[in-house]
DNA sequence: CACCCTCGAGTTCA
DNA sequence: CTCGAGGGTG
């Protein structure tokens, strides 16, 4: 007896074998009961395989096929559509995740046809299985899967459907056949499709505030029930099919029959058909083609192994150069005789089997929306997830980035929701998968007071979406997030002051005061002050502090002491030794000290001056102190910098404990100029090779880091631009280069290499030509 | 008033 | 790396 608290499994492979185990057992029950009328085991035993099923699927989104029972049976309860029986049971298809379990599944299934066997390749269209029922030519009934034995009926929607015809063309019809097949919606209309849903959105909005409806918060709420962003096409596709156009009206017709017309339907494959004239499934798939009905164009017959890898491989990399979306590969057995000699379990074939890609996107559970106070003091709520892997990595949380988002996406916490990751490194939840919702989600609610300090939170000024927390010099959330930024490589660069270590040094260290309270005293650091620091250990997941096994206490680091080797206490040194982290450290610090002007400028956190506008200023003005000195016009005067930057700027110097932090750093040692400069409006030393070229560097170029690379274009006297425009000169692209190389290609923006550019920042664009004038 | 650009944030991997 | 937000510039 499976009961759903058990133990659940550690690994992905073991929750897989399980939950295949536990869908054959509430599979072959429910076949028992509603197909032969015999109960096969108690309600109780069932329902415990179903919440066990549940409660797998929940940790392991993966293991969630699009025809888990899981979803089947709360899809089929309060249907308002008719039920069909299919004639021929429609079955589902066995999964593999491996190139491995591929091969070892063709040896197989070789091995029991006994004799060389076709293999039939095909794309496996991630959409919404149909069965069409024709009788004499004429489209009789159009069925969702269902439970595999009786699905709903969709014939009014799908009649409508591009592709799926009323008669079928050409003559001598079979008195029935079913044919089976894939409905699914092209991405590319699924976006236009979204888009149509973000325009009636604004719609609603817009028309309810002209008849003074007010409260836009709350249209806008009302907008995204009514019009909701789709979160994947096959969500889309689903609801597309199953929707009852009849009870629209309105603006909700028009999005209805849009969501209708962007169907597609392509088949592939054929359910009741008593005596095909053909041989073989790709023959089968001529007939249907003569038929008028929509076949595929890139399936594939192989005779052997090698195509089938191939065909795999090829689609691997090619995923997106389909027109739909596509989450495996099928290998069918082309000869129809085979099909019936090897025949199928109770839930599939034995002459197919589908081959998964690694997911792209995957369903997980909304576990709760928490917000985080960044070093600016915004605040940005973000989804905690159930663990869930996706396109290679595990995922728990993804950025919500503020309240109106959160709304937009209509996401309620409890939520089951679909998690892509957007450029493939980024985790994005896309939005809910309403239909399985239970009534038990709540929506989230932004805190009014800072998590971290209790402060009250406010926009900074009116109409702003973002909330902050006002408590700028004493939040700790605040103060480690600056800390840890004036460790960063935009700013000052110190090695061993990342994350953890800018946490040890501004939590409170029991029992003392944490060793630094604000940044001021950065470079006061002394050996003797960071020995004794002790951290409390938390928790990756929860972030809740852990607690000894034994004593239940919290349980501490002391990440800056180590205990002195036997070597040293013979020496006579018992006490504990500073750590080679603290040594690190208070080097790395000294180094710091002498650090170029526009790093400290950065370091400083003041708002909107990033390393851009510091450059600017650093160059300009020569030192803090000069920048510190200048009026608004003065700092308004510098390329780059406008009136707010300055106002940010002036605003900033006139706080006592910023110009605290500024005099104890230069007390300290740390040099906040540029030795030699002339003072301020100096002549920006022009020239170079580069000068008023705009130059982009992505991906890795080889023999420069992606800073190095940078500072060579500056170095040249260039403008090392952070995203492609039309300004943009170059764009030096190396492998692992992204969107900026797709982006370049579509401005026509010259594109060079690694080679290229070293020559470009030494030699200038000139020797580029020399070398290759027919580049570009 | 369009653009284009930078800032700031969260997140993961080599 | 990507997004939203908002500043700067022509």
């Amino acid at each position: 007896m499976t009961d759903a608290d058990d133990q659940l499994p550690q690994t992905l492979d073991e929750a897989r074998a399980e939950s295949t185990r536990l869908t054959d057992l509430i599979v072959g029950a429910r076949d028992a009961y509603y197909g032969r009328d015999a109960e096969i085991v108690d309600d109780q035993t069932y329902d415990g395989w179903m919440r066990r099923l549940e409660a797998l699927e929940r940790t392991f989104p993966e293991v969630q096929g699009q025809d888990s029972p899981t979803l089947s049976v709360g899809a089929a309860q309060g249907s308002m559509f008719a039920p069909v029986e299919h004639a021929e049971r429609m079955l589902s298809l066995d999964n593999v995740f491996s190139t491995d379990e591929l091969a070892e599944w063709c040896a197989k299934t070789q091995s029991a046809a006994g004799r060389a066997v076709r293999w039939l390749l095909e794309l496996k269209i991630d959409g919404l299985a149909i069965s069409l029922r024709y009788e004499h030519g004429v489209l009789v009934s159009a069925a969702t899967r269902g439970d595999g034995r009786v699905g709903e009926d969709v014939t009014v929607n799908a009649a409508q459907v591009t592709g799926i015809p009323s008669r079928l063309a050409g003559s001598g019809h079979p008195p029935l056949v079913e044919v089976r097949g894939e409905v699914y919606i092209p991405v590319a209309a699924f976006d236009e499709l979204n888009a149509l849903q973000a325009r009636l959105r604004e719609r609603v909005i817009a028309g309810g505030l002209a008849r003074g409806g007010g409260d836009e918060e709350k249209l806008t709420r009302s907008a995204a029930r009514r019009f909701p962003a789709f979160a994947n096409p096959r969500n889309a596709a689903s609801g597309g099919l199953r929707q009852q156009l009849d009870k629209k009206n309105g603006m909700e017709l028009e999005a209805g029959k849009a969501r209708l017309a962007s169907l597609r339907l392509l088949v592939h494959g054929i359910g009741a058909w008593p005596s095909p004239p053909v041989a073989s499934q790709s023959e089968v798939y001529g007939v249907l083609a003569e038929w008028g009905l929509p076949t595929s164009p890139s399936f594939r017959t192989s005779d052997d192994i090698d195509g089938v890898s191939a065909f795999v491989g090829y689609y691997g990399e090619h995923r997106h150069d389909v027109e739909h979306e596509i989450d495996g590969v099928v290998v069918k057995v082309d000869d129809l005789a085979l099909h019936d000699e090897l025949g199928a379990t109770s839930r599939a074939p034995r002459w197919a089997i589908a081959y998964k890609y690694p997911p792209e996107q995957v369903n997980t559970t909304l576990l709760d929306i928490v917000v985080s106070v960044g070093r600016t003091g915004r605040v940005t709520p973000f989804a905690v997830m159930a663990p869930a892997r996706v396109a290679g990595s595990v995922v728990r949380q993804a950025t919500l980035h503020n309240q109106e988002v959160v709304v937009a996406k209509g996401v309620l916490i409890g939520d089951t929701v679909v998690l892509r990751k957007a450029g493939d490194v980024i985790p994005e939840v896309l939005g809910p998968v309403v239909e399985l919702r239970d009534g038990t989600e709540r929506a989230f609610v932004m805190p009014t007071h800072c998590p971290e300090c209790g402060a009250l939170l406010a926009p900074a000024k009116e109409g702003d979406i973002d909330v902050r927390c006002p408590n700028t010099r004493a939040c700790p959330a605040q103060v480690r997030g600056r800390v840890e930024h004036i460790g960063s490589r935009g700013a000052l660069d110190i090695e061993a002051l990342g994350e953890v270590t800018a946490a040890a040094l501004t939590q409170p260290s029991v029992p003392a005061e944490p060793p630094l309270r604000t940044e001021a005293g950065l470079f006061e650091l002394t050996l003797d002050e960071l020995v004794p620091i002790e951290v409390v250990v938390r928790d990756a997941e929860t972030g809740e502090p852990k607690l000894d096994d034994e004593t239940g206490e919290p349980v501490k680091r002391a990440p800056f002491r180590r205990n002195p080797t036997t070597a040293e206490k013979k020496e006579g040194l018992t006490g504990p030794q500073p750590s080679a982290q603290a040594l690190t450290l208070l080097e790395e610090l000294e180094k710091a000290k002498t650090k170029e002007l526009w790093r400290f400028l950065v370091a400083l956190s003041i708002r909107h001056v990033g390393p851009v506008a510091a450059r600017a200023l650093a160059q300009w003005f020569g030192s803090i102190a000069a920048i510190r000195a200048a009026v608004r016009d003065e700092l308004a005067a510098v390329e780059g910098v406008g009136g707010i930057i300055a106002d940010s700027l002036i605003e900033w110097f006139a706080v006592d404990w910023h110009r605290e932090i500024v005099e104890r750093w230069e007390r300290a040692g740390a040099r906040m100029e540029i030795p030699g400069h002339p003072g301020p409006g100096a002549a920006v030393a022009a020239g170079g090779v580069l000068e008023g070229l705009t130059v982009v560097a992505t991906g890795t170029l080889e023999g420069y880091t992606r800073e190095g690379a940078q500072e060579a274009i500056i170095a040249a006297g260039g403008k090392a631009a952070s995203s492609v425009s039309k300004k943009t000169d170059f764009v030096a692209a190396g492998p692992g280069a992204g969107s900026k190389l797709a982006k370049a290609e579509d401005l026509g923006v010259r594109i060079i290499d690694a080679a290229q550019f070293k020559i470009l920042v030494e030699q200038g664009p000139a020797a580029l030509d020399a070398l290759a004038p027919d580049a570009g």
